[in-house]
DNA sequence: TAATCATGTTAACAGTGTCAACATAGGATG
DNA sequence: CATCCTATGTTGACACTGTTAACATGATTA
């Protein structure tokens, strides 16, 4: 029998990261990770003092990858400003709709994020990412107003996220206004994107 | 002891309406609204084949609400379209406020609306509360601008709900520029409304 | 009246998060 | 080097969950 795992904390977050996005979070439990890392089913709490607390840091990988992916997008030396922008926009709506169980669980309530400090600031700093790039691209505008674009902005690609992560209208095999106009935009984001950001 | 309650089925609903909004469906057991029923825990499975159904039915009765909601701000007789149009908005963000956990059911993954028609219809219905509006609005639009002018401003106050809802960046002490934006959004929504709808 | 069937009950199962009590290994301290 | 401490593991248990099977009852219908 083998005590001291050694590298037990770091292995159960990418192990709950790889089922998280697998199942969901709400179908992960503790104890199928830790017997996924060969160790009883209360070593977990060593290192987490709940569920809710390991559900956090993956969480918090989500919006540090995610602050990443819209970094990539906004660093791409080839392209115009607004090409930038449209890109994260694709980028961020391609995120939430690929890694969908993980986009779930970063904006669903079983986190109060008020608790998880770390986790707060990974959400913060992926905001941020787009402030830079709307700034840039809005030469001028005052800090109020350029709070506001974001929001906005965020706001319409998370939605639109939620939207067709969500509502399966689309992959219906039954016909309604909702699922066309869905497979509609679903088909061509970018010019979507374009439509509807005006830029 | 008393069989045949006579009115279970929509007694368990309500109920389950109740709670859900006040505890969040995650943290929803059957066994706890059997009980409030006062009936056995397993009672409920004479009425539906499982939780996911009940929650469906949850679900349904909350986009039902939410088209009454929106239908009614759409037919204030002395507001012009567009003012019925920011109304609807409004509307739709207030529900998603105070309705928190109803609204988290709705959209949550947990029911797979395709095995649910009647729940697909109730959404289905809340969209087209929103065509009819956008129509009035736009008049000699085309079918497909109009499905994307729907989307577009679907996912705006959906994203929004998502973000004043979800984040809590503005409830935290902490001092943030995401805190700041969503304090001043929340504050006047229906400014935010005018300058991202632009209408 | 008798039979059927919808609707209730109890008992049990496997699975969950979590805690308390115990075990061990490895580093710090004498 | 011997000893103790502490971090990190284990086992066992608790209350709770959704769900099924087997049984009970009472209303409807033949």
């Amino acid at each position: 029998m083998k005590y001291h795992h050694g590298n037990l904390k770091e292995e159960l977050i990418s192990s709950a990261c790889i089922v998280c996005e697998a199942d969901g979070h709400d179908r992960m439990s503790l104890r199928s990770i830790a017997k996924e890392a060969k160790v009883s089913q209360t070593a977990p709490y060593r290192h987490f003092k709940t569920k809710e607390s390991l559900l956090a840091e993956v969480s918090s990988r989500g919006f540090i990858e995610l602050k990443e992916i819209l970094h990539n997008a906004n660093t791409k030396k080839t392209l115009s400003t607004r090409d930038k922008f449209l890109e994260m926009g694709q980028a961020y709506i391609e995120f939430g709709l690929s890694k969908r169980n993980t986009y779930d669980l970063m904006h669903s309530s079983v986190i109060d994020k008020t608790q998880f400090p770390e986790l707060l600031n990974s959400a913060v700093g992926t905001f941020e990412e787009l402030v830079y790039v709307l700034a840039q691209l809005n030469p001028g505008i005052s800090a109020k107003d350029l709070d506001i674009k974001c929001i906005h902005h965020w706001a319409l690609v998370h939605g639109l996220v939620g939207l067709l992560r969500n509502e399966n209208l689309d992959a219906s095999e039954i016909d309604t206004p909702a699922g066309n106009a869905m497979g509609l935009v679903r088909s061509d984001i970018k010019s979507f994107l374009i439509s509807a950001l005006e830029v």
